[in-house]
DNA sequence: CAGTTACG
DNA sequence: GTCC
């Protein structure tokens, strides 16, 4: 793993998280779940999607892995971010903006994210910002290339992670999510939130 | 039979 | 083909 620079940040407590889902509600039904597919394959990804801000990220067949203003599927634009997101970003990202897109990824109980990295993003030197909801979920965190070592722990509901500095562009994914160890969401399963910047600042 | 991961 |  790349040393330093990712670190657990923080938690919300149930209120806390209470807050953020409902917002995350009001967003879900201006913005629907969809679930993209691989760019060259068109192979479903097992995790649902849905974006706020002023980006969100897309991917499919015929266009693959992009940042775009509009939803997929109903071609409005994204909500807005709410402020208790943007309070986050800025307690913990250390960096001199705000975010632009806010991916909010659903993981039922099967789903998972193979090990990837984030690089869509033409500011890289942001960080990106993760809040988890819901059932706990194994997550990895490996080197610069893939096939380095990993180290895993969970990620819980509340816990606020950041990928910055040299682990901004490490690997990382999920590798399985723990049913039923969290009632937080009626029915189950997790909400990973992750703010990014994805333009560089103007000045 | 489950997990398979390295890397185009 | 293996997943923001």
């Amino acid at each position: 793993m790349v040393d330093g620079c990712q670190h657990l940040v923080g938690f919300l407590d149930r209120h806390g998280q209470e807050e953020l889902l409902s917002e995350l509600r009001d967003i879900i039904e201006k913005a629907p779940f969809f679930r993209p597919t691989m760019p060259r394959s068109g192979r479903p990804f097992s995790v649902e999607m849905t974006n706020c801000g002023d980006l969100g990220w897309v991917s499919d067949k015929a266009g693959g892995y992009r940042y775009q203003r509009n939803h997929p599927v109903t071609g409005l634009a994204w909500p807005k971010m709410p402020n208790d997101l943007l309070r986050i970003w800025r307690e913990v990202a250390n960096w001199p903006g705000e975010p632009e897109a806010c991916l909010i990824n659903f993981y039922s109980s099967s789903a998972k994210m193979g090990s990837h990295v984030d690089s869509d993003e033409a500011e890289p030197a942001a960080p990106v910002v993760s809040i988890s909801l819901g059932d706990e979920a194994v997550f990895h965190v490996g080197g610069l290339k893939r096939g380095g070592a990993k180290t895993r722990f969970r990620l819980k509901s509340g816990d606020v992670f950041v990928l910055g500095g040299a682990s901004r562009l490490a690997y990382h994914g999920i590798d399985r999510v723990i049913a039923g160890s969290s009632d937080l969401l009626v029915g189950g399963g997790r909400l990973n939130l992750t703010m990014r910047r994805v333009t560089p600042l103007e000045y």
